[in-house]
RNA sequence: GCGAGCGUAGCCAAGGGGUUAAGGCAUCGGAUUGUGGUUCCGACACUCGGGGGUUCGAAUCCCCUCGUUCGCCCCA
């Protein structure tokens, strides 16, 4: 490309789509206000060791898709592939947990990540989410879970599938990694690639291969609840109980394991049959080892985080976010009318409408073209007879009703053109 | 990172070696020089993502490159 282009897989917002991101973060912005979470905003780069040490080095995410680089200072930084480390750092850094109880939080921003882009899977994407610090009460993960199925329901999402499981403890997880492995090092030259290089890697991960002959060797391998203590299925059961008691429905799906290794317990996703392949439209857990792991004390916590780009493509789907009309738009032609106009529009503007001044200069018939389409209730005209006599045309567009006024009664006379405008909505 | 498809105006597109690159929407101008939503007329791609090659001749064929889409991997 010659002419200059916005970097692979990043995408400009245009103004006809940044309604429906308005809508999405307004409707974010309600629902975790109705369940007292609070907005945190954390640096979009961080130091590199935070995720290396958060996330894990042998996930995907660390490994091979992180957008890192050196300062003029030597420091190796890396744009955040995800936010709830930089929110466990800043909750260690801030010592927000020694303010006692249950931190609850929710974030919105830019993520990046270095990866083939497709439909719905960007370099730079967006996610909104949550997270819950300090508690470990399972009452935290129904409610995070809950608050995102308020969230989802709130955007007018029908078809939103919550599935659920537990990878239990990091004592159970590595108990099973070493029956998985044992179950496994017999099959090995029976594995795909892939597979082979996960055994030692990051073993948990063959469970979801999607390779036939690898499939059918995992049939009979051993289970993660298996190897899960009591305390870690009872845990399991009573989050399962609290969703029910909710009212939430689920499918446990034993091969849900998340790709981050901060992950304990609690493990969903919630998917949208109609996006295919990047179907995940909401994913979290509880990550009881993260703060501990970064230097905190200890601290329980649970919480998901939500791809907007794919939000957006569902809410465009379901059609209907209102584009937003100007009250008025004022229409002039003649040096002194046009002066005139830009006065008037401030004055309107002062007054609490929203107001829209043609700056084409070209014929009315044209200028009126363009107030129709703009949408707005109603048209200010000024010419050369109005300039001369201080006065302004006003023509209601629907009724096609024009009215005389003083230029300076304006201000006089708002709160009847408040009182139209309202009639005229309702 | 691997495999495949696609790329013609602001948008949706036809055209698949022969020279004037269909059409629609949008936009702009006029009919209507101070009054809109309809209608009618006109304008709107020296050029087919970019670069190179084959050919008398390339949007059409070949190579490279950029972007995008689908599948794999992974993920929100």
């Amino acid at each position: 490309m010659a002419t200059v282009q916005a970097p692979r897989g990043t995408k400009d917002i245009l103004p006809e789509d940044v309604v429906y991101w308005q809508y999405i973060e307004a409707i974010a912005r309600s629902t975790f206000r109705s369940a007292a979470y609070q907005e945190i905003r954390t640096p979009i780069f961080e130091q590199t060791n935070l995720f290396e040490r958060g996330i894990g080095e042998a996930t995907d995410v660390v490994g091979k898709e992180m957008y890192t680089f050196t300062d003029r200072g030597d420091r190796s930084l890396t744009l955040r592939p995800e936010n709830t480390a930089g929110v466990a750092r800043a909750l260690i850094e801030h010592n927000l947990q020694a303010q006692g109880g249950v931190q609850r939080l929710w974030y919105s921003g830019p993520m990046f990540r270095y990866e083939r882009p497709k439909a719905g899977r960007q370099r730079q994407f967006h996610q909104i989410g949550v997270e819950v610090l300090g508690s470990a009460s399972p009452r935290a993960d129904a409610e995070a879970i809950a608050v995102a199925m308020n969230f989802l329901a709130a955007l007018g999402l029908k078809t939103p599938q919550l599935m659920f499981n537990s990878i239990g403890s990091f004592e159970d997880r590595k108990a099973y990694r070493e029956a998985l492995v044992d179950y496994l090092t017999p099959y090995k030259d029976d594995l795909d690639s892939d597979s082979q290089d996960r055994l030692t890697r990051n073993p948990l991960r063959i469970l979801d291969t999607k390779v036939e002959r690898t499939r059918e060797i995992i049939q009979d391998a051993p289970t993660l609840i298996q190897q899960m203590s009591s305390e870690s299925i009872q845990r399991f059961e009573q989050v399962q109980q609290l969703l029910t008691d909710l009212g939430l429905a689920y499918t446990i799906d034993p091969q849900l394991v998340r790709g981050l290794d901060y992950y304990t317990h609690t493990v969903f996703e919630i998917q949208a049959e109609e996006l295919g392949t990047e179907a995940t439209v909401c994913a979290g857990g509880r990550y009881d080892g993260l703060v501990e792991q970064l230097g905190g004390t200890e601290v329980p916590a649970v919480g998901w985080a939500s791809g907007v780009e794919r939000l957006l493509l569902l809410v465009k789907e379901h059609g209907a976010v209102p584009a937003q009309a100007v009250d008025f738009y004022v229409v002039s032609r003649g040096d002194r009318a046009e002066a005139n106009a830009l006065a008037l529009s401030q004055t309107l503007r002062k007054l609490g409408f929203a107001v829209e001044l043609d700056l084409s200069g070209s014929a009315f018939g044209k200028q009126f073209k363009r107030a129709d389409r703009s949408g707005a209730a109603a048209c200010f005209t000024l010419g050369d007879a109005e300039a001369e006599q201080g006065t302004v045309q006003i023509k209601w567009l629907a009724s096609g009703d024009q009215e005389e006024m003083k230029q300076d009664e304006i201000e006089a006379i708002a709160p009847n053109l408040r009182q139209k405008l309202d009639q005229l909505v309702s």
